[in-house]
DNA sequence: GATGAATGAGATTTCATTCAT
DNA sequence: AATGAATGAAATCTCATTCAT
């Protein structure tokens, strides 16, 4: 009955949290969110269906909005933190370093990646009552972009386009990159895309900030 | 019972085969494969349910992948003609165009390009048995531009990347910058991105080729 | 194609929901609404449970609603059909009549009656959403009785109570016996109550116009 | 450990039995047995859910049953308490007393007047296990009211009809003019009905005893 | 060939009950 | 003894597919 019990109550019952959020990530990742079932999910957590619902009253969709929090979260922290650290770079070297930090972070954790692009892109170009959420989810990766780009925009560093295009831009090439390189599931083959990281995100920063065209 | 008769009744047939997938076309866009029932589909082509049985025995999914066909077709089609009229065009102009007519093909077809998004990324990244069926599909779009991009990478006018992968950044970035101006649906609002498809054109084409850093 | 062709359908259609009210009624009057499940309905209906879907979309609960317009309104014919067929009988061997018809009707339909006591009353007691529908269903029967009722009561025949008070009391004093007389299900006793019809009935009706002080 | 101490614990143990009876009384009232759920019970008698179980092992039913008795044996001593006081009295005014209180004991206890009505009656039109209990439980009330009608019956003050019966149907107006009286639920309006419990009581005992007939 | 009613597998969700703390 | 999290059986409902007409 002291806090020390009470603490161990909260820890397991965190930690059980995330063993579902953990096995729900995997199932809507491999299968899709209409594809995975909570049967699936339930198992894989090891948990009884019925306890789910402890956790998460409202639903299926529920835990698919409770892994965006923090997908999204973990995609906008990685970008602060970035940019708390290379604070003094200059813009390119700052941007060839995210880059590889994204490619690193969705090559570690392919299923954030898989959930991003079934669902999240999907559930965006729909009028399910969530979207503006997943709007605003989606904007604190762009928002902690903004800035920087911003200011280099302002310094002439960079060219005058608004600077939340730029970082649409910025985050769609990642990706873009990411579907091409993405070995097809089931098959054996190491997909196609560049051998290492260093290489892509060289391919990248090279598109984005010095373009195609070969300067002389 | 004559070739005319029989060429009448071929007729007929394909413009039902056409309105089905109009249909379908539709009620996938907006509601994506799993959202979508066989009652809407045929209440909207104005057929019975079971007559998509006949034109599509396989059910449902024979009914999207036919979709793919024509869409990816219709994609690597429009990439062939554009090459084919702009044989002489320097690199730049060439794709600054076929840039602004894919835009102008996905903003005029947002159906087309609602499906890409939902349904063939998410097929894409899973294990189905015909997403080797989809990659041959997206390789008639990337074969169609490798040619062009090898041409101008041998001759030096473009920084010596894997066509591939170039052409994939391409395409990319298309289907980048449409998923950010895409507005929310069932907002009113207009969406972000450029006023024009000339200014969303010039963006796009000044990135993948003169890069955000300006040439002096 | 022709109206014969129509109709059949027509018919066959027909049959079909009734066999499942026939069913649903069954069920319902044994094991109460939510005792009763849709695979028991279906099964006792002989057909399989989506169907009940094609005939009552809107699920269960239609059901239930559908079979309490047939009984009430079943309720509200025989009454109405007693008093234009005793149009001339005085006023005690009219209503005689009338409890007498009750008596055989849910004593030959036990299930309409069960389902009245089981879920009509307990649904009126209730907020449910269509608790107003259940009153009117219940007031075509009042109202069958409170015209003659009213007649009589100006008449000088009843005393001056309301009509409308009067005729819920004739019809509660016909569900009280039946409550009374009714054997305990399960049970091989035959239940108390009287041995036949008529003196049953003759019971009601003394107690209703008479009184149960003797008349001297 | 003394007497006092364990009579301490006895009488928080019926306190809070009591307390567990008092909420599941007004849920089971609201919801039916069926609508109702633990954990609105236990969350009403400010228990936990598990805590129940220590009070009622045998479960929901349990509890229903339990409550069962308390208004059974409510209403069994109501009568025989006013038989008690009532010595006297000549026939009519005894029970016109008695259909006074009756009248004013269900609408002061609303609740208990709609257990009976949506659970009680509809169980004992059932197969259930404890039928047989339940009909002793209302065979309680109408024992304590058969000797007086028996007496009377046999001093030529009432008809000769079964005083069981008598018994029934005395009872059974009771709860048929309450349920015509009651108010609709979640509606505002109050309900038809008399003005007064006295003018209902005067209608129901002029119905029972002098019957609707005018006298002259 | 066109039709749409019939079908039942399979999904989500609820909740009485158990039991470790 | 009190608790409430865990549980899974069982319910309702959906919908792709079949098939008799």
């Amino acid at each position: 009955m002291t806090t020390e019990t009470l603490s161990r109550r909260d820890r397991e019952r965190r930690a059980r949290r995330r063993a579902m959020l953990d096995a729900a990530l995997v199932v809507f990742a491999e299968k899709g969110f209409d594809g995975a079932t909570l049967d699936e999910i339930a198992e894989r957590a090891e948990f009884g269906k019925g306890t789910l619902y402890n956790y998460f009253p409202e639903g299926k969709e529920a835990i698919l909005f409770a892994l965006f929090d923090e997908v999204f979260e973990g995609m906008a922290t990685l970008i602060r933190d970035h940019f708390a650290e290379a604070e003094e770079q200059p813009i390119r070297e700052s941007f060839h370093g995210l880059i590889h930090r994204l490619l690193l972070h969705f090559t570690e954790n392919q299923e954030t990646f898989f959930l991003l692009i079934k669902e999240a892109q999907r559930l965006m170009l729909t009028q399910h009552e969530h979207v503006a959420a997943l709007h605003r989810h989606r904007d604190r990766s762009i928002d902690a972009l903004v800035e920087p780009i911003e200011r280099a925009v302002e310094a002439g560093e960079l060219r005058p386009f608004p600077p939340h295009a730029i970082a649409h831009m910025l985050l769609g090439n990642v990706k873009g990159y990411l579907m091409y390189s993405c070995p097809t599931p089931g098959c054996d083959e190491p997909g196609p895309g560049f051998a290492s990281l260093d290489e892509a995100t060289d391919f990248i920063a090279t598109i984005l900030f010095d373009g195609l065209l070969p300067r002389d």
